[in-house]
DNA sequence: GGTTGACTTAAAGTGCACTCGAAGGTGTTT
DNA sequence: AAACACCTTCGAGTGCACTTTAAGTCAACC
């Protein structure tokens, strides 16, 4: 969390934030970040490089592609008159993820279920002739079908 | 949830499902489903087959691979003898998806802070000046680093 | 008797995000 | 002087899970 000025080099930046030196190139490439060039033409980052690096993969990390970074990327060029749009593409990524990780949870607890049904099969505390799939019938709240569909 | 012994053919069970008629014939190659055949090779299938093929989507929903399926579907193949390896398969994927949740709310965190910043910047209630990383230092508990990494 | 929906195998295509290698170069370190 | 880390372009390869096409056949429905 120190802030210095020093300058990493690609393979040095590459361990710093996990990333190969093939994936910074590429996302060079794919203008999703920049570097500074050294009088040799070697690339360097610098601290600010790291932060931006950890935004841009905690936006990745709630499923935020690509091209979807690469519009923010555009957004933040073109100033502050475009911080309204990029609020509204970080809601939608917000909200995106919220509905992913509510399907994630829909999906555990039949899991979880399964594994309790498991659990009494090992012990015996459900007859060798339950089927899951009536088992599941205590734990369906109404509105709550089979696959989750609306 | 009506028990009825009605068959369906690949097009009709796809709607079903939500798959589609490629999707079934690739899962029945890979054999993740089977299916029975009319007297005239025409594949059908039942009521039990959509709760198989429901509950194979509720462990893709939680991010289980077509391989770790097959293996499922060979230890279900085998009998009960399996059904501790099941259960500790199914216990991994739990995990798994556990962790995923997790991860997936870290960034969400991160998400969210920023468009609460953006929200600062809006009506001027954070300084113009005020970097996001500043910003976000105040919610930063001890031991969450910046990118979550242990 | 035409449309629809099913069947087969096998191969190719898609999308995404890397990941790697070739081939030839520069500069710094041991 | 060798080893190492970096540079370039650019095209090919990888992994996963489909998705589609081709080419030909068959049977039921209107």
């Amino acid at each position: 969390m120190v802030e210095t000025n020093r300058r990493y080099r690609i393979g040095e930046f590459a361990r710093l934030v996990g990333l190969s030196t093939y994936t910074l190139r590429y996302y060079e490439d794919q203008g999703l970040i920049k570097s500074q060039r050294d009088e040799n033409g070697v690339r360097y980052y610098t601290d600010l490089d790291i932060r931006w690096v950890g935004f841009i993969l905690h936006l990745k990390g709630t499923g935020m592609r690509l091209n979807e970074l690469k519009r923010y990327v555009t957004l933040r060029a073109a100033g502050d008159a475009t911080i309204p749009e990029r609020r509204a593409l970080l809601q939608r990524a917000k909200d995106d993820a919220e509905a992913d990780i509510a399907e994630l949870q829909m999906h555990l607890a039949v899991l979880s279920h399964k594994i309790d049904w498991y659990d009494g099969k090992i012990d015996h505390t459900i007859a060798d002739s339950e089927s899951f799939h009536d088992y599941l019938q205590q734990f369906n709240q109404e509105g709550a079908d089979q696959f989750g569909k609306e």
